[in-house]
DNA sequence: ACTTAATAACTGACCGGGCGGTTATTTAAT
DNA sequence: ATTAAATAACCGCCCGGTCAGTTATTAAGT
């Protein structure tokens, strides 16, 4: 399935042709499928290679190394995503618990169930072996986003929609669940299917916006 | 540190000793710290055994394989635990969310600061790679345990102490900030800290149990 | 147009180190 | 003396990375 079918190309008497644009794309889009399916370690480059339609060695005059590529995947795919959600959240005008439960639904389409929500496993899994990563991930994508959220539950509690607590903490807590259906679905879900997500993540915000909207909260 | 400082047998002329019994215990110990550190793949057999205070070539008289070790690990250590969970949602008296609340901060305090909390992120990483362990963790720990939130949280919907919902969904609801701070504090924890952990269960129990208690909930 | 030279994309055989696993040998214990 | 525990040298495979050579493409020359 999928073989060096890239549009039509694969026609004519060459063995292969120049396409010197459209190859780190390729091998960005196969290696994050390996990378989704395998982990990182356990994906060969032979592999990648020939998802991507190319030899090895080519893989070699776009990356520097394996590592490079896993970084590129990263840099290049959730850089726009995140962009999108910051402007989104500036631009909406509603409640924070509307914009908030948009927010959770809408990352699940557009991530949890892209082959992008196999990224968070992977740097969960090899963030020992390749610290540099999990530091730019974190930087990069955990804080952004937290920060985003931070600032919609603020602005939510100005407004008395919410109950004044620990906005950082209330974040982990809205995409824990989020966060950990991802990782599950790439990695136990064979066993352990979580079945119906975004009635999960209904049940979820149910509780959650019930539970900060009134009176239970210490402090 | 601790580099086969086995009670004080590293004394005396002898270059060992002969201790069939006390050898898989230290074994899985020492697998168990490494496996934590460093993952499975990148963990290295020479590194266990030295760690154990043996050599690698021991390692296969107690063990088949590695795998063997990682099964070891996690079905000496996990089970026992799990039994004395269950008994205490036995005997317990008081409300069911007081037996909640005593569990999730039970458990952290039992599992998660101990080095056992490396599990939940071995098996997710090693998932891909393992998957007949996989399987046996789901069987063995993770529908064993929520078979036991469950219970739980159905007795206290009958009692009419929680509102009526779906209770499995309900129960990985409950567990999802704990099992995701266990598998933090073995990646990103040291660019992300999570700081006062018992602080933010406290959060996630009363958002959950307001937010479970009363009409928010649909359904 | 047609040939030839120059360039750059691409290939795939190869290498070397690392590591899981084995085994011939040594040593403690009885 | 015999047995069993432990060792450490060893094997062989695997895979990330390299590089000498091959082929498509482009440019120059006639």
């Amino acid at each position: 399935m999928m073989l060096s079918t890239h549009k039509s190309e694969a026609r004519g008497p060459y063995r292969w042709r120049r396409r010197k644009e459209a190859r780190p794309e390729e091998i960005i889009e196969a290696a994050l499928a390996l990378f989704a399916e395998k982990g990182f370690s356990a994906t060969r480059l032979d592999d990648v290679a020939k998802r991507a339609g190319i030899s090895k060695g080519t893989l070699y005059l776009y990356f520097d190394s394996k590592e490079a590529i896993f970084r590129a995947v990263v840099e290049t795919l959730i850089g726009p995503k995140l962009q999108a959600i910051e402007k989104r959240v500036d631009e909406f005008e509603g409640t924070n618990q509307d914009l908030l439960r948009q927010l959770v639904h809408g990352w699940w389409q557009n991530v949890g169930e892209s082959s992008l929500s196999a990224i968070p496993k992977l740097i969960v899994s090899e963030s020992g072996n390749f610290p540099e990563l999990a530091e730019y991930f974190v930087k990069q994508v955990v804080k952004r986003s937290r920060k985003v959220i931070v600032h919609v539950l603020e602005r939510g509690m100005e407004a008395g929609e919410f109950k004044k607590c620990d906005a950082k903490l209330a974040a982990r807590l809205l995409y824990a669940p989020m966060v950990q259906t991802a990782i599950w679905k790439h990695s136990l879900n064979p066993w352990d299917d979580i079945g119906d997500v975004p009635a999960y993540l209904d049940l979820h915000l149910d509780v959650f916006f019930h539970g900060i909207a009134s009176g239970a909260v210490k402090k």
